[in-house]
DNA sequence: GCTGGTGGTGTACCGCAAGTCAACCTGCGG
DNA sequence: CCGCAGGTTGACTTGCGGTACACCACCAGC
């Protein structure tokens, strides 16, 4: 049994990825849901706080989501976890719903920083990076922080360059580049990131 | 002598981009300028009709500013027009109201496909790809397509992680990346993509 | 000297979305 | 039997995008 609370989060957060936050009203989210105004502020203050909802509920699944992915693909070899978030790229950008990635979406919807909403939408990559750091450091690598930078902008680039262009092939692009510098930065002799 | 539409060109500019697209009413732009309502319908057939004339207008002078730097610090030497574009994205990010790039955000709070809006913020990214495509043959890439790929979604990953995390070095972990690919790619003993 | 275009003004109005308020209904557990 | 969570209806306010209509001032050209 699905409460009201959890059906509004979903729907709301099918309508804001695929069609933006601002763009969606919140008539066409409870009435897809199949309540009134009234019954939805019972949930929901307003719609940021709805939205914050959705962002910190899509944060959580997420992250779980890609650890789970990350353990299981890259076996027990630090390096192959690494690459993994790659290969999680290549399977996302080629589901034909994709958008683009939600959080960065909602940045940009909200550029104050400021704005619950904005921070909201920044934790996420936050914890993303935390993760991948660990990752990172546990592979062996040099400067795990410099390395996680870089793999982190190179993972931002395919998603934003895929929502441009709609090329499928960014994920690969990203991962060749990726390799190189899992490589460098966990090589035996590894070389500084300079 | 600056005409109306131009102010108001500008005006619209500056709070679309400090503030977002849909967060601006033309109130604000037309109050700013000092005309009313109905004298902005004069200039402007919509909002749509405003933003996809800043948008056109900000592809030009970018394109331009853009392909002059890189001429400049160029010089004649192909390979430093490639890496003149890396150099670019580091004065950009240092400067304090950076945003993002104004045509990736006007495509994701219009993320419809068939809005005229998204078209013209797609364009842009075709036209920077189209002239770095063109340097990147000069610099006699074995794969320019591929190198211009490669860096473009450097460049994208750049200013989307230096809009998320405000982190200034993005250009400098870009432009550690885009050296190691650009001699990969235009080495004397130059190596294919894959 | 009248005509027309350009670039304005003011006011009133429509439709839609966010959000509020008040009054009322219903099922369920303590 | 009371209270509360979750719901309903309907009327209301505010703010914004956009329209309609009537009017004004200036400058250029035939």
């Amino acid at each position: 049994m699905t409460t009201t609370r959890e059906k509004l989060l979903d729907v709301a957060a099918d309508l804001f990825y695929t069609q933006g936050f601002q763009s969606v009203g919140i008539d066409q989210i409870y009435g897809q849901v199949g309540i009134t105004k009234t019954a939805f502020y019972k949930h929901f203050e307003s719609k940021d706080d709805l939205i914050i909802a959705v962002l910190n509920r899509r944060d959580q699944r997420e992250l779980e989501e890609w650890g789970n992915y990350i353990r299981i693909r890259g076996r027990d070899d630090s390096r192959r976890q690494l690459s993994a978030f790659f290969e999680l790229l290549e399977e996302w950008f080629s589901k034909p719903d994709f958008r683009g990635c939600f959080f960065l979406n909602a940045l940009t919807e909200f550029p104050n920083e400021n704005d619950p909403i904005n921070r909201a939408a920044c934790a996420h990559g936050e914890h993303l990076a935390s993760m991948m750091l660990r990752f990172a450091a546990a592979a062996g690598a040099d400067d795990p922080a410099a390395l996680t930078q870089q793999l982190m902008l190179l993972i931002t680039g395919a998603i934003s360059s895929r929502h441009r262009t709609g090329d499928l092939g960014a994920a690969k692009t990203a991962t060749r580049v990726a390799h190189v510098l899992i490589e460098t930065h966990c090589g035996r002799a590894a070389l500084t990131a300079r």
